[in-house]
DNA sequence: CTAAAATCAATAATGATTATCATTATTGTT
DNA sequence: AACAATAATGATAATCATTATTGATTTTAG
């Protein structure tokens, strides 16, 4: 993997942002800025650096893949109105994989939760 | 909802098939049987029985919606290898919604759990 | 039986993502 | 510093799952 200034931009903008963009998303908030970035660089920087462990791909949230630089190990909660994605600790189910194989058999290596609701700023707005 | 030949097809197909199809499988497996019957109507048809809770839409699994009777709560499993996904009891994660709720405040709805890893069959075929 | 409403099949359109391709940038080496 | 080898880029076309549209047909209420 060689350096380029455009993964730099990508990786940095993922760094600074807690909303778990999608590629589009933070294409988006860097094009004004960088009007020589393209969006298929976008995609292609996100998967290289999933692919290798540097972010978290985050699919099965709302159709969009997100990405997270949080990779320590942890759930996700994603708001039906804004699609705003939240954080949610490993310890409100641990050992999903230990407890799956125990009850079914299944040999299981990664267990992806998703929380749906409201996030507080669109119960405000909605009340 | 009116009736129609097309949806009871559909549904009892759902019925007899344990996988958690996908609407384009379950296509395949009725067209040569019922050449009159279009995808559309497979599409149309399930995500109609989903609306009305007669069936269940599992979203999240592999990027393609895949489709189940089974509407009580439980939880998914999909192999990595075959994409055959396989019911996995609520009781590994009960309360996620509460528990949710109790750690970070968010108020949660619904908990999706998807489980990952490779099913017996495809344990045997790659040994 | 007739008309309004629901349904149908076929196909065009959409949205997210990936592949292609000619060009450019990075790297380790003479 | 020039040199190939390789990886990365921008622009755009292609793909895949799904949804919308359209005009014809079927079902049910009156």
């Amino acid at each position: 993997m060689k350096y380029s200034k455009q993964r730099e931009l990508i990786l940095q903008a993922l760094k600074d942002n807690p909303v778990h963009p999608t590629a589009d998303y933070l294409y988006s908030c860097l094009k004004d800025a960088n009007p020589e970035l393209s969006l298929a660089t976008v995609y292609r920087n996100l998967n290289l650096l999933a692919d290798n462990g540097i972010i978290n791909r985050v699919s099965g949230l709302d159709g969009s893949a997100h990405f997270d630089h949080n990779t320590h190990k942890h759930y996700h909660f994603i708001c039906s109105k804004c699609n705003k994605v939240y954080d949610v600790p490993y310890d409100i189910a641990p050992d999903l994989e230990a407890r799956t194989t125990a009850a079914t058999g299944l040999k299981t290596e990664s267990a992806d939760v998703v929380l749906h609701g409201i996030c507080p700023d669109c119960q405000k707005l909605y009340n």
